[in-house]
DNA sequence: AATAAATCTTTACGCGCGTAAATTTTTTGT
DNA sequence: ACAAAAAATTTACGCGCGTAAAGATTTATT
């Protein structure tokens, strides 16, 4: 209980018996004073339960405990996952964490940067919106501060890139659908948000032709961030133009799977391989809905927890003074099979 | 261009030709100075992007800028939506709001709030995790800061509550569905994470009573948030039992819907309205994904502009000054018809 | 026990800005 | 053009803490 209201460290370090500048070394790094000091401070702690003004304390460190998590859209259940998980490593590793969604907005994504600098970061975590982002933005703040991009690279920006190996994730999967079927063709957006969309596209290419097969891409309008409309409306002109040429579709990911499900629902064309079935569906992510789509969808998914352990310990290391020049790093993905394909 | 970094207010003050009270002043409220001041000072912001020491503003001042945004579960679509219909609002309106996500742990709210706490905020927009929360500390809290309840209340915390109207909500689908079928059973958790699943079932139970019809509760296991595996383990078990009295089932919100859809397409159980599907399925909330499921889901969705405009308008309209007695604001739900019922 | 090393205390300054009071300048109204 | 009102300037202090330096105290080493 705290009895009596303790203003600043000032009082708080009368109460605790230590010195002031010892309890604000023990703020900056509980490890940096003596067992028998910490242990005080600590039981004052537990009295009086003052915590120092954060504002106060960042004024004058030039480096901070904050960290900023950047994601394009944090509505797409992806980023949501993703973020969270960084945010709890984050958390762990004695960070503050503030999460920012640049809402698939460019300019959204300049104003988060810009709000983050004035949080003076020790170090940011950001996916970037990729085609559309103001890469001079990107480039000049990343000079400023410790970045490291994940999910989305965008030249060697940064001090590295950790995200997944689209290429292997197309590859596995199309020698999967390969294996199990009819070869697939490939339903993607014309213009698509990230380059990843270009590497999976690319990999369905390669791996086509290495299994000599001829390879069929399917690009759809659309600009935008609303993937599932996107593929809905893709999916039922497609199906009306008759431009699937084999009965197995491989989506660039699994938002536009979604969609195109939903189309194959709306145009009564029966989805899955079970006998019986007009065609098979596969996307790649391992997004969190894909478990309840109907059918089920058998996709590709990120390793969610590799991708943000690897970029989190990254960036911890980077700030602790670990410096290493830039690097790609690529986590594989697995297969998850369900009922789609 | 930045000719000469500019390292403070002092300085900045200097290249703008203005005091640096004044300066001080202008940003604090622009709106406070005069034309020929703010355009002069606005000029010189221009030539060189300077941006005031947020830190060392906060530190004196007695009420910040800060808002805070705290959703319960940062991953389930329908709060991320409504988090970024707020967040927009609160820049539109001159804050700076910081987003957080009690990702369905009590103990990560009671952090948050303690998080919060400490960035001095003008107002904060909370979301309770509810039936889990710890009271004590919501009071507590809503004690010290100027709290706005929404979606999910909790006694009569805070400075008011919005959220829905989840009594007409429930009356509003029920009839519809009564209207057109047979009456609906009603699919729900046993021990929903938050009141307004109880107000849902309230509903149903008046409403079927007002139409003469005998209601039919199926309370499913599952505790968390993973709602569509709880709704699909649940829709197992239930379509086992064969515990559906009619070939109407009526969700306590969409997330179980969505996961009995799937438990459905599982079992070979055809959905939707149309001639030759066995059972009809509606949800509650108008989640983003609804329409996206196979069959799209009928549901009643909430209004996201009007309660996120209502809730924001209502912290605003506090932290102004305006004072005003506890009230709760429930804003009625439109129905979707879609496919599944 | 004596010395060296680590840690703590005391003292002091500064960070960048909010803000108040007294004064001067500019604008407004007639 | 003149007085009154509004706004800007000058001056000055304080916020809560980081941090540096010098001296005092505790702990570790032999």
């Amino acid at each position: 209980m705290a009895d009596t209201k303790i203003r600043n460290m000032e009082e708080f370090a009368a109460v605790s018996g230590i010195s002031r500048p010892t309890v604000s070394k023990y703020f900056n790094d509980p490890e940096s004073v003596r067992d028998s000091t910490r242990t005080r401070i600590e039981a004052a702690l537990e009295k009086h339960a003052y915590r120092p003004n954060i504002y106060a304390m960042n004024q004058n460190r030039k480096l901070t405990k904050n960290l900023g998590i950047v994601v394009p859209l944090l509505s797409d259940p992806y980023f949501a996952e993703i973020a969270r998980n960084l945010e709890q490593r984050c958390i762990a590793a004695g960070y503050r964490p503030t999460l920012f969604s640049s809402h698939g907005q460019p300019e959204m994504e300049v104003h988060v940067l810009d709000t983050l600098r004035s949080l003076k970061p020790a170090g940011v975590l950001l996916a970037p919106l990729g085609r559309s982002s103001e890469k001079d933005a990107l480039s000049a703040f990343c000079d400023d501060v410790p970045t490291l991009i994940f999910d989305s690279s965008v030249d060697e920006l940064g001090l590295a890139f950790v995200g997944s190996d689209n290429m292997q994730f197309t590859a596995h999967i199309t020698d999967y659908l390969c294996r199990t079927g009819e070869p697939p063709c490939f339903f993607e957006m014309k213009t698509p948000a990230n380059p990843n969309a270009h590497r999976r596209r690319q990999s369905y290419l390669s791996a086509m032709e290495e299994f000599g097969y001829t390879p069929d891409v399917i690009s759809i309008d659309g600009e935008g961030w609303e993937f599932e409309e996107i593929g809905r409306l893709g999916g039922h002109q497609a199906l009306k133009d008759g431009r699937f040429s084999t009965n197995t579709i491989l989506c660039s990911n699994d938002r536009l799977a979604i969609g195109l499900l939903t189309a194959c629902y709306e145009q009564g064309v029966s989805v899955g391989r079970a006998e019986g079935a007009t065609i098979r569906v596969a996307g790649q992510d391992g997004h969190p809905h894909s478990r309840y789509t109907c059918p089920p969808l058998t996709t590709i998914s990120h390793d969610y927890e590799a991708v943000s352990q690897t970029a989190a310990d990254a960036l911890f290391a980077a700030i602790d003074g670990q410096v290493s020049p830039w690097k790609s790093t690529r986590l594989e993905g697995k297969l998850i099979l369900r009922d789609s394909a």
